[in-house]
DNA sequence: CCTTATTCTGAAAGCGTTTTCAGACTAGGT
DNA sequence: ACCTAGTCTGAAAACGCTTTCAGAATAAGG
């Protein structure tokens, strides 16, 4: 049976010691050209390839780093991913992946999970966890950077966008459009401090406008588009004076406005929706949907950048915030004067496909 | 300075060898049943926790699989990727994440960075790739699937649709419609088998139905909603008797609806517009998208079993196919009889944003 | 030409596990 | 009571690399 070549079989078709190919082959400056070559030559000839594991054991570096996110179904943490693969991949590390679906137990498992593997660096999604997981990362001591929120707890570098103002501003569009009874259509809040940022920024602006604007309805759903449709119902049922519905996500966005047209609602006419995660699919629908962009592959290769650096150097460098902008589009505009109730307007079951 | 626990640690706390911690924590039943609880106390005491690289290179087995992926952004390898890992975290394999960008060399870069990180098996998307990576592959002998190809090269075990039938039933359905002047629009092929497939069952169903139809164009654009935009402006401008427009991809097909749209062409009424993928978004947007739905997250779990046996048993099982389902959804009808050409038609530059 | 400083190289000691191997101890049969 | 078979346990040998340490070789200086 074939057995891969290792250290010692490179060095002795070399001529040299083990020690010498393994300079040769990490510190090519430090070794004479010489013995470099003759080395190099035996290493190709071989086609030897270094050991991972015997590699991390010797030197305490896998050279891999892991990421859990919620879910890769969501467009923005699979691009956040991507990018972040493709910087750390610019420097040799490998990038180790994991979703949580939302669940903070599986959460700690798979950080645990990653932890044991021996990942040199560990990016993580906003700043809520059990306090389990705290304590693994700092008996691992490894550079953790948290992404998708604009600051993070324990003097954690995060890198990512400020969802609470970019939802103040949102709102305060929508209000200066002259909008005065807002509803909320929220993703669930529960384990996910973006979207309860997202919501509470919307809800500080419109508590800044109160002598103008008024909160009719804050309902949160499950996050899927079918909810989002639901949600609209629930709208139109309990709040029909809404003219300005604000989505904490675009998902949810989309499912609404679909809805909407469904029940024979016009947007923005009768009623404006407006999104948020900047949702690339966004732009094409009909009517093109108002939301907030988030760069996410900005996020994602700030955090490769910023774990880079602590991997390398280690000064504990401050948190990035990364731009988003509002981008106003067709189903956002002026409220209609004088438009009826939502519900009086609905043909519930004409428009049902 | 604090240092990890290690084995030995264990082992003295619980006043036996490490041959027996090791023993007790793997294979727990071999151990007498006193010995195990003074050693699961002494672990649980100093949080000990394995160290991944020793084990791994102790016992030759990273319990890890590797998956290299042309693009997360793709919201189908996304979730291939997401299922996968649900279901190799079940079994306690951690997933080692790369993308290649569709460009080959990036990807045997990675398979080869992977590979020297001492994956367990590997996961890989389509059959085409540089002669070097299947050496790499060969010389590792480590377990491969080759997902979303129904079938793969070198007996390899394949999980995935099979895009040609499928492609070949989508235009049969818009054949059977009515249809006489197709037009096809597909994403790079180069590269790319899957698409390539695509667009031969396409091409092949049209072919077998040559007496009553005919092919005006094959248009083949960058992968992006933008670039669908445009193809549709060239068929519009190069083939403007065309009734039906096939895409190889839903990202392509809701570009040119979108365009569609935009010059002042209706679908279906003008032109019946179908895509490839079953993105979630298709059916929300206006018309609904026909289009062929792949269940990415069947492909993803599919993949995780064969590994899973591959890495258990080993015996080398044969390939499955996963099911698609055509979705006929409103982008697609029967031609309107005596219908202009699109060129008459379209009123370029009015409906410009 | 000899001494001292300066590179380079090789031997060997880990790194933290798994696993083989042999020995110790228990139980069962006569 | 003695021997055999059968369980468990511990000592020690890998696993393949990095890195320290000391020695060899070369260069420089007097």
């Amino acid at each position: 049976m074939y057995r891969k070549p290792s250290l010692s079989d490179v060095a002795s078709l070399a001529g040299v010691s083990i020690a010498t190919v393994s300079r040769a082959l990490n510190n090519p400056e430090i070794v004479t050209a010489e013995l470099r070559e003759k080395v190099l030559k035996a290493t190709r000839s071989l086609g030897y390839v270094p050991h991972g594991a015997a590699r991390a054991l010797a030197s305490k570096k896998t050279r891999s780093v892991g990421v859990v996110v919620p879910t890769l179904g969501i467009s923005v943490f699979a691009r956040g991913v991507e990018a972040l693969q493709d910087r750390l991949s610019e420097d040799g590390y490998r990038l180790l992946v994991a979703n949580s679906q939302y669940d903070p137990v599986r959460e700690l498992q798979e950080i645990e999970s990653l932890l044991a593997h021996g990942v040199d660096g560990l990016v993580l999604v906003g700043n809520e966890r059990l306090p389990e997981a705290r304590k693994r990362l700092r008996q691992f001591s490894c550079p953790v950077v948290i992404t998708f929120m604009n600051e993070a707890a324990e003097d954690l570098p995060a890198v990512g966008v400020n969802n609470f103002s970019s939802s103040y501003d949102l709102a305060k569009y929508l209000v200066d459009c002259g909008h005065e009874q807002f509803s909320i259509l929220s993703s669930p809040v529960l384990n996910n401090d973006r979207v309860r940022e997202r919501r509470n920024g919307i809800l500080s602006c419109l508590d800044d406008n109160s002598d103008r604007v008024k909160v009719n309805q804050v309902i949160e759903v499950p996050y899927s588009m079918q909810a989002g449709g639901e949600g609209l119902d629930a709208i139109v049922a309990n709040a029909p004076e809404t003219t300005a519905l604000v989505c904490t996500t675009d998902l949810i966005a989309v499912g609404s406005m679909a809805r909407a047209r469904e029940i024979g609602l016009a947007v923005p006419e009768h009623i404006s929706i407006a999104g948020y995660d900047g949702l690339e699919l966004a732009k094409y629908l009909t009517p093109a949907l108002t939301t907030v962009s988030v760069p996410a592959n900005e996020i994602g290769q700030g955090a490769a950048e910023r774990m880079l650096e602590a991997l390398k150097g280690g000064k504990p460098k401050a948190s990035t915030v990364i731009a988003t902008s509002l981008s106003v589009r067709g189903s956002t505009g002026r409220p209609a004067p004088g438009r009826l109730p939502l519900d009086r307007i609905a043909q519930v079951g004409i428009g049902k496909s």
